[in-house]
DNA sequence: CTAACAGTACTGACCAGTCAGTACTGGAGT
DNA sequence: ACTCCAGTACTGACTGGTCAGTACTGTTAG
């Protein structure tokens, strides 16, 4: 039963909530352990009953937004054929989710990177975790012909780049438009492997 | 006169030198001033006489790198006609110079990132200046008709994602080598604005 | 004399992490 | 039907280490 002023969702989501505000915000750095104890309505100690330590609780946070958006990648690729049909719904869904959820966004595409060496091998991880499910639908549209033969290594890096910036442009100032994203960007990522509809 | 033993660059250029590495090396927080003073030889109050806190220090030498980069852009285009020919010099010089300082890359692309506050808007400063430069170079393009209208706010916004993602793979990695950069990334950015020569 | 340092002991704010204690629930034994 | 206890979830005042920045006293070169 829901008693009214208390908030049924569990601590751990509360916390995990309001860390990821802040830490979006502020950064890791910048981000007082204090602050999400307050903006979560729950103590400190909660905080490393649930998590060993602030490093901890920043990367769940990480994790669990990567699991997201693989995730729906992986899910939008099911019903296409083979070759660049899922490279392209693949894209779009991940520019979706981007596109719906800003402040996790920033999380990871920003609040991640410049931290320390641990943080750095879990960006590092996320990171080849997205460019090796490009590359996988790259080498398969090669493979069957349906664009030309590149450096698909290259390739991922430069596209998982060239949305991440994107991305992140429009995380910050609200332009250009997801429309706009959608409608340009896609196109620009596809010609640069030579594909044209 | 050169003492032996006696570094005899000025005592300001030892300590941006030094702290370049280090920074680089383990980001801003994982710093500390005494490793700087250890590393350049100089004394704590020597920085403190150069520089107001470190939080400048690290900030001159971001601007120190986005400086060269930029210099080194124009400078290339000078030589160039108009159009596309010095989008493609521009991008060389800015692959070129990438390629040249690993350490000072490293320093911009990664450890000038997630930050606080303070930081970030420098950051962005420096991020707008380069797609700005960019932007300039892909307006002429279009309105000589060198390559077709495109939305170049994103093209340049993408571009620059996608350069900065392969340097800083190259940064860690050490792949894929300058070369095979300049042979896959050149060509791909080209495409996607539709230019083939 | 002054600027440009070297050298270094010191301060003090800041904050992650700790820990003793509270509160509640659900068995297990008698 | 009630003690006892174990387990879980949580509280919040407190601590202790860290480190940027200070302060002050030399020293050397022009």
């Amino acid at each position: 039963m829901d008693i009214p002023g208390h908030d049924s969702r569990s601590t751990r989501e509360r916390i995990l909530d309001a860390a990821m505000n802040i830490f979006s915000a502020k950064g890791f750095h910048d981000t007082k352990l204090d602050e999400i104890v307050s903006e979560a309505s729950i103590s400190k100690g909660s905080i490393y009953f649930h998590f060993p330590n602030k490093e901890k609780l920043f990367i769940a946070l990480v994790d669990q937004f990567a699991d997201v958006i693989e995730r729906r990648a992986k899910e939008a690729i099911q019903g296409e054929a083979r070759g660049i049909g899922r490279v392209r719904a693949a894209l779009e869904a991940v520019l979706e989710t981007f596109g719906k959820y800003r402040v996790p966004a920033k999380l990871l595409l920003v609040q991640a990177v410049g931290l320390g060496t641990v943080f750095e091998r879990k960006r590092m991880e996320v990171n080849d975790r997205f460019a090796r499910l490009i590359k996988t639908y790259l080498d398969e549209a090669v493979a069957d012909g349906s664009i030309a033969p590149v450096d698909t290594h290259i390739v991922s890096h430069a596209w998982m780049g060239a949305i991440y910036n994107v991305v992140i442009q429009w995380v910050y100032t609200g332009e250009p438009s997801k429309d706009e994203i959608m409608g340009s960007l896609l196109p620009l990522l596809l010609k640069s492997v030579d594909y044209r509809d």
